[in-house]
DNA sequence: GCTCACTATTTTGTCGACAAAAATTATACA
DNA sequence: TGTATAATTTTTGTCGACAAAATAGTGAGC
């Protein structure tokens, strides 16, 4: 049904592997925020054993994405609605910095790489796929990043974006509006800002973009259109 | 010499302890930049088993700490000075947002505190004391991040003021300048500024100071005055 | 003397097992 | 019947062992 469990695999990717399936789940809401982990249970089902799978939750919650209970079991770390407000302040910071230094330090690789993604989004809006909205407004927003060469940025950024695919996720039957279209022109302006190197221009851009994507969640939530998630 | 394997210890502590030690011995390169790290060495020092060893490792290599070849043996991370710049920004911004956030958000409790590790840097630099500067001028940020209240920026600081405590280590003969002086009264008009909830001063004043600190280091460098350490 | 191939040793990644702690069930008593 | 306590099962944290991979060591050939 979910992965095979491969007989043979090569020494040492044991933990890398659970840990790709697991951050996937996580942030695909397959394990929702709060479901315990059952480490024999994944031992079981990937066919190896409890070792590597510890590994891999080690990792996660370093990350933030599990909550290691201790003595008890591992769950997947809840979305902290109360706070909020401190996760669209890192959100909308980092969204203007990495644009910012994208402007400043792209090569015309990282230009290739980001309209590449940029085109991505944008057959995704055409299908109205609104799961692919997601993933691929994620990948856009890394590839800019990954141009500004700051691993520091990049790091907390794709945390936040991780966080923020999760929250998505949540109320993703909302995608369905006019807002997407939207997304694709204003991500256009942020290619053509980034490519002048206008670095105003693109920490202006970036923080409109932010803002729009703020309040788009904020109202998705007072809304309270839960879409998906069977718990 | 270091420390007594303590016979006896409490079931879910091990990789903790395990971990704060090792996180300390790198911070003060009691364990050097680059050097090996062996985990039966450890083992048989903290008298346990390679298990809470393995896990203290990677949750290290989590924060940057140390950098875990395949298959070869986790070495300490190394110190990026080719790409220190990214360093720079990543300081400077997160000291000028938690700052800005320290005005907005600290209660009368948040400024006892930074208050009080205020006068522990004083202290230390009456003293002349330069590692101890190095300890207290990180608490005293670390405090007013804390005032902040935005955990996805004080994380980060949190590890930008690792690196800086280990990259200031390198130099810390160099303490012993007038420089610090200076940095008692910088920071006693950002607690001023914080205090008065002046946001504008907060990142003024942060911004300043930054600078002041980035400008030492590349002097630091610059001159090639590396104290203490025998690689 | 230097380089390459082969062997021996060390070290890492994974495994199965076990004991402490928690969760669950069963039992006694009011 | 409800509740508190005791017994049982499940689950986590740790351990020792083992095999794959890497390192060090040895010797042959040039």
């Amino acid at each position: 049904m979910t992965d095979k469990p491969t007989r043979e695999r090569k020494r040492g990717s044991g933990a890398q592997y659970v840990y790709d399936i697991l951050r996937e789940e996580i942030l695909d809401l397959v394990l929702p925020p709060g479901s315990p982990i059952d480490e024999n249970q994944l031992a079981e089902r990937l066919s190896m054993s409890r070792t590597p799978i510890r590994e891999a939750l080690v990792r996660l919650a370093g990350e933030g994405l599990v909550t290691p209970l201790p003595n008890r079991s591992t769950v997947v770390a809840n979305i902290d609605f109360f706070n909020l407000h401190t996760f669209f302040d890192a959100l909308t910071l980092m969204y203007r910095v990495t644009t910012r230094l994208a402007g400043e330090y792209h090569t015309s690789a990282d230009l290739e790489i980001i309209r590449s993604r940029q085109e991505d989004f944008a057959r995704a809006v055409e299908r109205q796929d609104a799961l692919a909205m997601i993933a691929t407004n994620r990948e856009f927003h890394a590839a800019i990043a990954e141009a500004g060469r700051n691993s520091y940025f990049t790091g907390l950024f794709c945390r936040l974006l991780d966080e923020d695919q999760r929250i998505l996720r949540l109320y993703y039957s909302s995608f369905n509006d006019q807002l997407p279209k939207r997304y694709v022109g204003e991500h256009e302006q942020m290619i053509a800002a980034i490519e002048a190197r206008d670095i105003n221009a693109c920490d202006r851009l970036a923080k409109a973009h932010a803002d729009q994507i703020v309040s788009q969640i904020q109202s998705m939530i007072s809304r309270g259109a839960t879409a998906n998630i069977p718990l």
